[in-house]
RNA sequence: GUGGUUGUAGCUCAGUUGGUUAGAGCGCUGGAUUGUGGUUCCGGAGGUCGUGGGUUCGAGCCCCAUCAUCCACCCCA
């Protein structure tokens, strides 16, 4: 058997883990800056906390757990289900790994609502699963870095998260561009061309425009039901061209007295100037109104972020938005929430392609002591003791080989200092100190050897 | 779920119209050098050519199936 990890899964090496955790660090950092605190959820949930959260298609990707021992004594006339297979899944399948860290955070405050303290601000770094094809910057299992505030209607929050996805990419030096929508905004423009249910449909065949056209955009509408006096109405709004603030004023006109619509306008408008003074060039915000996002519980803002780097994923490295009763599901009405998600995985990808990670990013062990037996290896064993007590990360090459073979490995490793110990260094009471970066070797005492490497 | 791509050494790949014993670079390993890595030189190990079947005197190469992989669509971080 050749051995493999699952389809989309991966493996990480200590080199990748080191870029890693620059990442999860950096943003962490930020997260704490901003007052989130960390909280983990398991990795599976009950199936009825998941299912139908994430529209029919999300249903659909969701890695669904086979009940354990006898997982078929709840069937009963198993070959009738042969036609509808998915209608055996409730029955032998009550788990579920977990989409994304929104819902089961919804599930979180609701079980926990007595001992929170609203408005409650979250932060959670852990991997989801979906079921996808991998491709390209998409893989089964990944993880999200999401920060939500929950408990609180103010749109101080939407600009909150505005300056953390500015921060942190600017830390890690990705120039982005942040797309703006709003839930609000989506649902009016379907009100007032007369398809109210229909702005799912109307907002994926509009996120199509730049694809495929106006015309198959048109065909698409019909496709999905939508009438042509709906269509018709459509029209202005799928040709009209111009910046966020030319957007605005479009929709005040077009929307005209639509309560919804003047609600959507001025979130939108007072997320974008509040936000703007206390961003840094680095992000650039643009109104999108073909931005829909899949997830069926959005109601309000919505956000996607994409690098602006030449040659990198143009896939979304972060998403997120408001949703007003999530948490209604779960029992728990009235309680509006905001959040978004840094895709760690796909922001690794950007980086590796950019070469952006610093060289920081993978320093290990900074020098390794070498030897020539078991003699020798004993007398350093306090020598390294005290290098690590001074906080330098030191490593005893723990065999008898070769110095070759000892060197060969502090230099595969990367390790910059070696540090040797023979006879001679011990009738001397000194230490060799070899510089592998510079080939320059010299005789130190631990005191000197201590405060070289510090 | 739909369409396509590619499977040859640990990795990246070459392999002519089907023809003797399947190659290269990198990596690994031993030596030159029993107190010195990275550079250099010499040697060595490592392959069921993804898997199963078929065509043929003969298959890495052609055909069928299957699995895996990557890419695109759908959707998404």
């Amino acid at each position: 058997m050749k051995p493999s990890t699952p389809k989309g899964t991966r493996d990480f090496s200590p080199a990748e883990m080191a870029r890693r955790n620059y990442i999860f660090d950096t943003v962490k950092a930020v997260f704490r800056t901003h007052g989130f605190a960390q909280i983990e959820t398991p990795a599976m949930e009950n199936s009825e906390t998941l299912m139908g959260k994430y529209g029919e298609e999300g249903d659909r990707l969701i890695f669904k757990i086979l009940n354990s021992g006898d997982y078929l004594k709840d069937v009963t006339d198993l070959p009738s289900f042969a036609s509808r297979p998915s209608s055996l899944v409730p029955l032998i399948s009550e788990k579920a790994l977990r989409y994304d860290l929104t819902v089961p955070f919804a599930r979180y405050v609701v079980q926990h609502r007595n001992d929170l303290t609203f408005p409650f601000k979250r932060f959670q770094i852990q991997p989801v699963w979906r079921a996808d094809r991998p491709q390209k910057g998409r893989y089964r299992e990944f993880y999200q870095c999401d920060v939500d505030v929950i408990g609180s209607d103010s749109l101080l929050n939407e600009v909150e998260l505005v300056q953390i996805i500015d921060s942190v990419f600017g830390k890690l030096n990705i120039p982005v561009t942040l797309k703006l929508n709003n839930r609000k905004l989506l649902a009016a423009i379907a009100q007032e061309v007369g398809a109210p249910d229909a702005f799912v449909d109307i907002t994926v065949a509009l996120d199509k425009l730049d694809k495929i056209g106006e015309e198959k955009v048109v065909e698409e509408l019909k496709q999905r039901g939508i009438s042509d006096a709906s269509i018709e109405k459509l029209l202005p709004l799928i040709r009209f061209q111009g910046d966020t603030q030319q957007k605005l004023a479009f929709l005040a006109t077009f929307l005209g007295e639509n309560e919804l619509g003047q609600k959507g306008i001025a979130e939108v408008q007072t997320v974008i100037s509040t936000a703007q003074p206390l961003i840094s060039p680095n992000t650039v915000i643009e109104l999108d109104l073909t931005l829909a996002r899949g997830l069926n519980y959005y109601t309000g803002a919505i956000f996607e972020v994409k690098s602006n780097l030449p040659n990198t994923l143009t896939s979304t490295i972060c998403g997120g938005g408001r949703y007003d009763d999530l948490t209604g599901i779960f029992g728990l009405p009235n309680v509006s929430g905001v959040g978004i998600s840094f895709g760690a995985d796909r922001i690794y990808d950007v980086m590796l392609e950019a070469g952006l990670f610093p060289s920081s990013a993978q320093e290990g062990t900074k020098v390794l002591f070498v030897h020539f037996g078991e003699k020798e290896a004993q007398y350093c064993l306090p020598l390294v003791k005290q290098l690590r007590e001074a906080g330098i990360a030191t490593e005893l090459y723990p065999d008898d080989a070769k110095l070759k073979k000892q060197f060969g490995h502090a230099d595969s490793l990367g390790i910059p200092f070696v540090a040797m110990v023979g006879d001679s260094e011990m009738a001397e009471n000194v230490i060799g100190l070899k510089d592998m970066r510079s080939g320059e070797q010299v005789r130190v005492t631990v005191k000197e050897l201590v405060e070289r490497l510090s």
